[in-house]
DNA sequence: AGAACATTTGCACAATTGCTCAAATGTAGA
DNA sequence: TCTACATTTGAGCAATTGTGCAAATGTTCT
């Protein structure tokens, strides 16, 4: 009995075989739990978690992101455009800014559960 | 008006800086933000996610995750070190092997919530 | 003690990431 | 149109990450 990726295995395989294929069957479909990664991965930086943080209470442009983090607006927009992508944050237009905005009240009952993980 | 890493500075600055240094005040200090930080890119990899889904319903061994995941015993055992270290699953030993479990209701809440967000 | 097996650990390496720099693009006003 | 400024984009690079392999460590049984 081989692992998919011709590894070593274990002999604890048959013994366990029921809950290891329930547990297989209960695991979200391949592309749902790759989705919820980049998901969890776009959270899971500083730069990008302040950003989320300070927009946690009004909207705010490239240049004040770039001004709160002490980081180049260049590296503020490459990251924003990561949390836009993955529809973390929007954006609306004002002449020569860009006024970026939570996306979503998902990600500020995250950001609080987290929180409250951390104690 | 410099930024902190000398890099490219915006007229914003002046304009905004009410709002800017809001938003800098209510930030989380930076070593609680970066715990955040750690505990999010532990769940944004496909392959802890599997381990944790996985986990959502009962424990498993090393081996169990192993199968489950269709990855080597030692990269569940790399991914379980850093799991285990920022305290998202916890280990009860049983002979030779090595049950994992969730260690907080957190992270129940936060992937169910995760999951909805995805739609 | 020795065999068998589950798990962990250190090393190496390809792949990915986050940033800076420089250049391009967009927008408003003179 | 020209200038100024906000933003985005692409290239390049150092640092980090995820994995397999091989060896080490733990545990049980004979």
């Amino acid at each position: 009995m081989s692992n998919e990726k011709g590894t070593e295995v274990c002999k604890v395989y048959e013994e366990h075989l029921d809950k290891i294929l329930e547990a297989k069957k209960k695991l979200p479909e391949e592309e749902l739990l790759l989705d919820v990664a980049d998901f969890f991965d776009a959270l899971g930086n500083p730069t990008r978690l302040k950003i989320l943080f300070a927009l946690l209470e009004e909207e705010l442009c490239t240049c004040d992101l770039s001004n709160i983090t002490g980081l180049s607006v260049s590296a503020i927009s490459h990251q924003l455009r990561i949390l836009k992508d993955r529809k973390i944050v929007a954006y609306r237009k004002d002449g020569k800014n860009v006024f970026y905005h939570l996306d979503d009240e998902h990600v500020k009952e995250i950001l609080n559960v987290a929180l409250k993980h951390m104690e």
